[in-house]
DNA sequence: TACTGGCTGTGAAATGGTTAACAACGTTAT
DNA sequence: ATAACGTTGTTAACCATTTCACAGCCAGTA
């Protein structure tokens, strides 16, 4: 299979969370105008997706939930469960911890680090935070491979070093810093401060109806 | 002056960020190269950025580093600051606050809102949390324009609705639901858990070397 | 002054992603 | 059985964005 673009694997991820809604209400088959209208997207858009991924429906039938969310899963999951690590239990950590924690079945945050005394050896959301220097060996043990950064921008750069010191193949990072990092390791900013400043911009009148 | 790509906006935003930096370290002009190392693009990408918002600089001399932060400024921010209303003080709520607060100038988180009377009449990060349904009526007092929705996914639709109906032009929503509002209120979606899923999936080793 | 080097500014090409348009097909109704 | 309908699957056109390539410019140097 070739590679599936960054924005489809994207739509794949919120496809998957309409169709376990749907699943549950009982809808057996969907049609590529129906699943579209729940993403915001066209329903060209939806089967070209599909077809991406070698999906495929049946005319006048549309697509078999179950099916398709099988399949979805099967491209966006690790067999086995993927096993994070989170990096720095101060407010926003905690909260992401306790946002995480239970909302998936195949992502688990088993384990946080933090410099802080206060905070090691906390359990937060069911999850223990360690001293940061026992990374490498904590993430061997938990076979953890994927990794949170949720420190100060400062720190931000030396915490993603550690992680891919410790053997993580991907960062979830919330500080507001590029990080400098091998590229073998797949890195996905979530800058929330950028989000804020940007609705901030969008919604200046003048950006309406600029001269 | 034309549309600025959303894209460029957001770029504009990390610039503006790394030339804060630059300024207090004293630097006087940065070449477009610079910056790109900085900001993990490439060289042209910054001149057709710069180009794009109008801002000149001058060869062998690169960009004035404080006449671009003002610039950038200008077209970022509305005259007289951004007045932000947070929809839902859970504990994701509650860690935003905190973190947006005082991280700039010219946003400002003056009012949060919830359901839970345990939460309501608490002050958090020197921000009050009132009933929501005072919504309507402390955002005209406060001059609320945007608005950050942290609430459950089964009530951010009618948490939207609500800041909408209040008068925000702009909304940052961090609830996993596409939300559907007029199209003249700009909406901005952080998907936490999608990016969480997307690091999960691309970190699988499959993705690399897929068959 | 005339030359050189390295930078900016920008038209043009390339890339990546989205949308239009339509052929092929299964289901239903006649 | 077959015609009509509404859907899928897909090619080709389209659009936005990024990148290339290079002209124009400014400072420094001989």
């Amino acid at each position: 299979m070739t590679k599936i673009p960054d924005r489809t694997i994207e739509r794949l991820i919120t496809y998957r969370r309409l169709l376990q809604k749907q699943a549950v209400e009982g809808v057996i088959s969907i049609y590529s105008h129906d699943l579209a209208t729940l993403a915001h997207v066209k329903p060209v858009q939806v089967r070209r997706d599909l077809m991406e991924i070698g999906f495929s429906g049946s005319p006048s039938k549309g697509y078999g939930v179950q099916g398709l969310l099988d399949y979805i899963s099967g491209i966006l999951d690790m067999p086995g469960g993927t096993k994070a690590a989170l990096v720095g239990a101060g407010n926003l950590g905690r909260a992401l911890l306790s946002y995480f924690n239970g909302r998936s079945s195949t992502i688990n945050v088993v384990a946080a680090f933090d410099v802080d005394t206060n905070i090691i050896g906390r359990v937060i959301a069911g999850c223990r935070c360690y001293d940061i220097q026992e990374l490498g060996a904590r993430a061997k043990e938990f076979g953890i491979t994927i990794g949170i950064v949720t420190v100060p921008a400062t720190q931000a750069q030396s915490a993603a070093d550690a992680l891919v010191e410790a053997g993580v193949t991907g960062i979830l990072n919330f500080a507001p810093v590029p990080l400098r990092i091998r590229p073998d390791v797949y890195i996905v900013q979530v800058d929330i401060t950028r989000a804020l400043e940007k609705v901030a911009h969008f919604a200046k009148p003048q950006s309406a109806k600029e001269v």
